[in-house]
RNA sequence: CGGGGCGUAGCGUAGUGGCUAGCGCGCCUGCUUUGGGAGCAGGAGAUCGGGAGUUCGAAUCUCCCCGCCCCGACCA
């Protein structure tokens, strides 16, 4: 029984000023959590036990699926990290730290390299595989950005699990079991979320889903196939479009365009030529980027933009890519900037991808590669040939899904799990091996899941919350029932109190508004904003021997008689 | 890291060179009040983010630093 006379807890009535998102606000202004630095924060009781609450349920999925607990420090040495390169690949986002003798440590933002070494300690047989261990666990990452209060944190609680088997197949399993530990899991926090096809980046490994929960202040941005249900992260989404027919396209003609180096400008250019038609859809984009310190060049149609992010993604080993600055530019005085077309790009040696827009045998208006010229009827595979495809170009509502052709939608989410199946890099780095069978030593191939659970508190206040407040699945409310004694005769305290310790024998948790000093109205107010899912109202009805039962969720509200009140409240909560 | 905004009491804010830094919420004391963020009276609480400078005089102007928020880059 959390007693609000006692309860360490103050709410506020004005919006915090730093806070933006909805999630945000309310829970600060509820007295969940406060902020301490970018991206750190503290919770108070009421935070602690919704964060508790989520952790629970995860753990009882997880048990439930045979996954078994362990525990990690976050304190880490270096050495591992150094053996799979990662203690410089995670570059400026990983904390690093050095004890009294300057030995390196860091602060785990993950832990592969350690469930791979724990593992390698423990067995060596292919007869202890498959197994399935999790731990939840504060993470650092120095963030860059942290923003929406605890969405992106830089100190923040994961659960993370890895699998280990000998086989392809085994990780198939593995990797399905957690799929659906994760639905369960998800369903059970009373979320709304899509599980979509996601790229692996730079944890390396072949498939990935990531659990998307549909949120406007969302970060990532997926599409969805309203007709067959294909569900991608824009990173992950593919294009297909097949090759054309060129025969009948006329050669390559070299026009006059005179100050045209943007898109835009071309486009008026061509339509006042040849009489409109044209749009940026015509023409051919060049966009010149370095990756890695190599100088790439990226085909996209001249209407959309290189989606950066997601080249990143399909690109792959390439850690660190950007468009090309004036200074890049210098360096190739063969490149006109405006008026680059791809035809002379082996001359300079400059690798050429292409989106897969620009299929095969598809004509376009790109540059000339002279200044106030550009080129038509440039054909992919008669004038100018890729090195090869790669998903480059920003993905818009209404492109074609890569299942059924049907245009897809997009949304933007709050990423709350992601699975993978990393396979065996980094048993391979660590060298954690089993015997077969046949006696033979085999690299193992592993899974790893995440579910951010901190993050899911907010997920879940983002899109439950309405105007007046939180809004708490009952599971994860902070009690389930929130009682506000409304009055000031003792008898309406003892009854709330009364009422309590009934519902608490019924393992209900309950919170009892027993401040005697805050007005009826100050009661209600912070009910609605802490967001427990049944509010018992003992106040005037008591005279008749009643009390009044409100829904939260619905705002419905009846008066049942005192008597029988813990009955009406434990139907409400099945 | 680039762009923008901001920093005054626990929270929200006013104050663009001049008296003792003002107001609301919250907090303390007393009285009244108790079904939708009550009223009256009294009170505590601020090195105005930090430092240096300009000035007779700085929350206010200048410089440096620190911190926070937003957009983008980035984000196993």
């Amino acid at each position: 029984m959390l007693k609000m006379s006692t309860l360490f807890l103050r709410t506020l009535r004005d919006d915090p000023a730093d806070a933006e998102v909805a999630s945000h606000k309310l829970l600060i202004r509820a007295g969940y959590v406060r902020r301490i630095a970018a991206g750190i924060y503290s919770w108070l009781p009421l935070g602690v036990i919704t964060l508790r609450n989520i952790e629970r349920v995860i753990r009882e999925e997880m048990d439930e699926a045979g996954f078994q607990e362990v525990h990690f420090p976050s304190l880490l040495p270096r050495d591992a990290y150094e053996t799979t390169n990662r203690w410089d690949e995670y570059g400026p986002a990983l904390f690093r730290l050095q004890d009294r003798k300057g030995g390196d440590y860091l602060l785990g933002p993950t832990h592969e390299e350690m469930f791979t070494l724990m593992v390698k300690g423990e067995y060596s047989s292919y007869k202890d595989l498959p197994l399935s261990i999790y731990q939840i666990q504060t993470k650092f990452r120095d963030e860059a950005r942290p923003r929406s209060g605890i969405i992106r944190g830089r100190e923040f609680v994961m659960k993370d699990s890895y699998s280990f088997d000998v086989d392809d197949e085994g990780l198939e399993i593995s990797y399905q079991n957690h799929r659906k530990a994760y639905v369960k899991t998800f369903d059970r926090l009373g979320m709304k979320y899509n599980i979509v096809k996601a790229v692996s980046g730079a944890m390396g490994g072949s498939k990935s889903e990531e659990f998307l929960a549909p949120c406007p202040t969302g970060e990532d941005t997926y599409v969805l196939c309203p007709s067959c249900g294909f569900a991608a992260n824009v990173e992950a989404m593919v294009t297909k479009v097949p090759a054309q027919d060129f025969s009948k396209v006329a050669a390559v003609e070299e026009l006059d365009t005179p100050n045209t180096p943007t898109i835009d400008s071309l486009v008026a250019v061509l339509n006042e030529k040849f009489g409109g038609g044209f749009t940026g859809a015509d023409t051919l984009k060049n966009v010149m980027m370095m990756a890695d310190g190599k100088a790439i060049s990226v085909l996209v149609p001249g209407d959309r933009e290189v989606d950066v992010k997601r080249l990143q993604e399909n690109l792959s080993g390439v850690h660190e890519l950007r468009v090309f600055e004036d200074a890049d530019f210098a360096k190739f005085p063969s490149l006109v900037k405006g008026y680059i077309g791809p035809q002379d790009a082996k001359k300079s040696g400059i690798t050429v991808y292409a989106d897969p827009r620009i299929a095969p045998g598809t004509a376009w208006v790109t540059g000339a590669n002279k200044k106030d010229r550009h080129a038509r009827n440039v054909v992919n595979g008669r004038d100018f040939t890729p090195d090869s495809y790669v998903e480059a170009a920003e993905v818009r509502a209404g492109d074609s899904c890569p299942e059924c052709s049907t245009a897809v939608v997009i949304d933007r989410a709050i990423e709350i799990g992601h699975i993978f199946q990393l396979g065996r890099k980094y048993a391979k780095a660590l060298d954690l091996t089993v015997l077969d069978s046949n006696g033979k030593s085999q690299v193992v191939t592993m899974g790893s899941y995440g579910i951010g659970v901190s993050r899911a508190v907010a997920a879940i206040a983002e899109q439950t919350h309405d105007e007046i407040g939180l809004n708490w699945p009952v599971e994860l409310a902070p009690a389930k029932v929130h009682i506000v004694a409304a009055g000031k005769d003792d008898l309406l305290f003892d009854t709330a109190i009364e009422l309590a310790t009934k519902l608490e024998a019924q393992s209900i948790t309950t919170m009892v508004d027993d401040r005697r000093d805050a007005s009826p109205g100050v009661k209600f107010k912070d009910a609605e904003l802490i967001g427990n899912p049944v509010i018992v109202v003992v106040g005037k009805a008591l005279a008749e021997g009643n009390v009044e039962i409100r829904v939260r969720r619905t705002g419905d509200k009846k008066e049942v008689p005192l008597t029988s009140a813990v009955s009406a409240i434990t139907e409400l909560l099945k």
